[in-house]
DNA sequence: GGTGTTTGCAATGGCTCTTAACAAACTAGT
DNA sequence: ACTAGTTTGTTAAGAGCCATTGCAAACACC
């Protein structure tokens, strides 16, 4: 059984029905459960501003459709008769997270609370391999992870395969291209050897945004996240949501024309963020170029760590430049938050002076906190981990989309 | 009777209920017969989604509450009875928008239908005076225009007052600062001479930018609206609706760092967007600072318009500045639209040649086309427009605002 | 053990949409 | 002119969902 479509669909557009308020109201008592648990249904019916009698009705549906447990009594100390504890589920409906790297793949399920309960990474050079081939063994880790998470007493409900590419806003399972990976025009469903099992598709940077974004204790509910691989992007989140722009490129964030008279670009511009604070710029500027696009990043992290004059200094200066980008992300979006994410998760020690430096220099009309500037917590572990919650969240975001008990 | 509340909430969370059930419907069936009226309840039906029956009872509501009127069977020439076509109501239900400008005063009362059928204008010097006596003659606008729209059979549901000015995003109907007015923490209330009427403040060049989006046949659902006065700035609309950031402080345009090295800005930073094309930049540049700030876009164009060389240049000096923080916004939000407003529409001429080099130069890597900057098509007249649709839109997006009949 | 309190559930009612049936109003064909 | 066919709008019955009300169950406190 899978998921399909995507969840969170405001709908301004089109009817209402009382099903459409069924379900509304199963998210809101499934959302109350999950933010508080544990928690009776009274305490629910209190919560969120329904009665107990329209509570037990939701419950004993969320219950049927195995997204919530009932937990023995629990003895409160106060008069009156207690409550039965709800909490989500850890068993049955369950996410399933794939990852297409340049240097691995990568398997996880979480259920339904979000606890990662199988993960599995496997080292492996994909770039320029054919798709077909690729997607196979990757069909076959998640083959053994879903048996893996079967014996634990998961079902997976839905899968989301994350890719370092260009994934486009209509679904189809359609991978635009991968560069890094040497894909285009790549459908999952023509490779994949399971027509049931066939994974959704979403950019890798933009499960690593959301992933840090469902992770954080308290919600910053805009904010951009970058993010480095070998081009630099940025995952913008605005009210709790991806979004993608008009035609899905938006946060762009590598060409911005940070110093519109500097050194041409690829693009066909001059000036573009890239030429300062991308991979290959940094590893050319730091002397290290003849090291080829390796794991650039533990390379740069190591000579910085050693106080390599001249890698400080191609961090400085990309950190300086991704401040300037910043500033016009800043000044446009009004984010809550900037997370540097990626490889610059790792390399945040030596970056973010800079780059601080730059936004407090140029922020200055309205109130900006440095410490809105931090880097990514979940670092190369958020792609895959936002892939099995996307489902996750779906399910909560529309409890229906389970098989009723 | 005062429509209360900003319309258009998604209410993610919260239950649902009934009554949000019949809301939404209701909206729905509104929506359905401002977009293709003439329509028969039967269209209206076959159109949204919902039976014959809820749509007759839906348009009953909706005649009731005043939205919707009923004209004459319509011979049709088709076999079967005719259906009666409804249409939005000319009568009844209306918006008043005001405005305070630096040199004048504005009113206008729309229908439902957005037909501007009030509109009054009078010039005045509302720098530096006090607030209270600005609101004063305001009220008085206002009150008139109310008279005259009474007299045509409407009744005013809302009242937006246009400023330029800082709005916060709280209700409250404070107006923040107004650097051109020399307001600051001007509440509206304590200056309004009738309780009833407070009219709801909202900066002039959002309203222009919803405006112009509303104006629009074929809706651009995202764009970025910028507007100068005295600074420049941007209204960032998405998905159809203003965004205004985490503090409220998004589309700051004007502080971008254009040429991070250039010259000095009153912000503290260098090289501001408003340094090249901030009105007081853009005079200084032509030669023409002596004559102050005074109705410096006439003198501009006019000067432009004779060809003199000094301000041709720094026009065009100014429209690559903007062309630069414009790739930006381009690469940031992937917009389908940029409109030129406020003062820029009216030197759009020479401008935009500019503004299309840059960026057809520096957007390369997405779909860009050179027809989605244009300037804004009411310019000045945008913002008090916008402040008079804005009850409108609101009544359509949720018609219980209006008493029922 | 009795009293008071809180919980969860069942019965009833109201609101809203859907389904089904029907009268009204028109065209087309004879 | 008259009948048949088609479409519209309304009405009545039915289903789904939540609110209200009442009540038995399960606990603390005295």
């Amino acid at each position: 059984m899978t998921v399909v479509g995507r969840a969170g669909r405001s709908a301004s557009n089109g009817p209402a029905s009382q099903q459409d308020m069924r379900r509304q109201n199963l998210a809101v008592v499934l959302g109350a459960v999950a933010a508080h648990s544990p928690l009776s249904r009274a305490d629910v019916a209190g919560r969120v501003g329904l009665t107990r009698a329209a509570v037990s009705s939701l419950v004993d549906e969320l219950i049927g459709r195995g997204a919530v447990t009932e937990a023995a009594a629990t003895a409160s100390g106060r008069p009156g008769r207690p409550g039965r504890a709800l909490a989500l589920s850890g068993q049955g409906p369950a996410g399933l997270g794939l990852e297409i790297g340049v240097g691995h793949l990568g398997a996880c399920v979480v259920d339904l609370r979000g606890e990662p309960r199988v993960w599995r990474r496997e080292e492996r050079a994909n770039a320029g391999r054919p798709a077909g081939e690729v997607l196979a063994e990757v069909a076959a880790l998640a083959a053994a992870a879903e048996a893996e998470a079967a014996a634990l007493g998961l079902r997976v409900d839905g899968r989301i395969l994350a890719v370092p590419g260009v994934v486009p806003n209509e679904p189809g399972g359609l991978v635009e291209r991968a560069p890094n990976l040497g894909w285009r025009g790549v459908r999952l469903a023509d490779h994949w050897p399971d027509a049931d099992t066939v994974p959704e598709p979403e950019n890798e940077a933009n499960l690593g945004a959301l992933a840090d974004y469902w992770n954080a204790g308290q919600p910053a509910e805009t904010f951009v996240h970058v993010s480095a691989g070998t081009g630099v992007g940025a995952a913008l989140v605005i009210d709790g949501r991806l979004f993608r722009g008009a035609r899905g490129f938006a946060g762009e964030l590598g060409h911005l024309p940070v110093h519109p008279d500097g050194p041409g670009c690829a693009c066909g511009a001059r000036g573009c963020l890239e030429q300062y604070a991308g991979e290959a710029a940094v590893l050319r500027e730091a002397g290290l170029a003849q090291y080829g696009p390796g794991d650039a990043v533990a390379l740069l992290a190591e000579r910085a760590l050693a106080g390599h004059p001249p890698t400080l200094a191609a961090l400085e200066r990309a950190g300086s430049a991704l401040g300037l980008a910043l500033t016009s992300a800043v000044d446009l979006i009004d984010p809550d938050g900037l997370v540097l994410g990626g490889a610059y998760a790792d390399l945040a020690d030596w970056l973010l002076p800079a780059v601080r430096a730059e936004l407090a220099a140029r922020v200055t009309l309205r109130p900006w906190a440095p410490e809105a500037l931090r880097p990514s917590a979940l670092g190369r572990r958020g792609p895959l981990l936002g892939a099995a919650l996307t489902t996750v969240r779906r399910i909560m975001a529309d409890p229906t989309l389970l098989p009723a008990g």
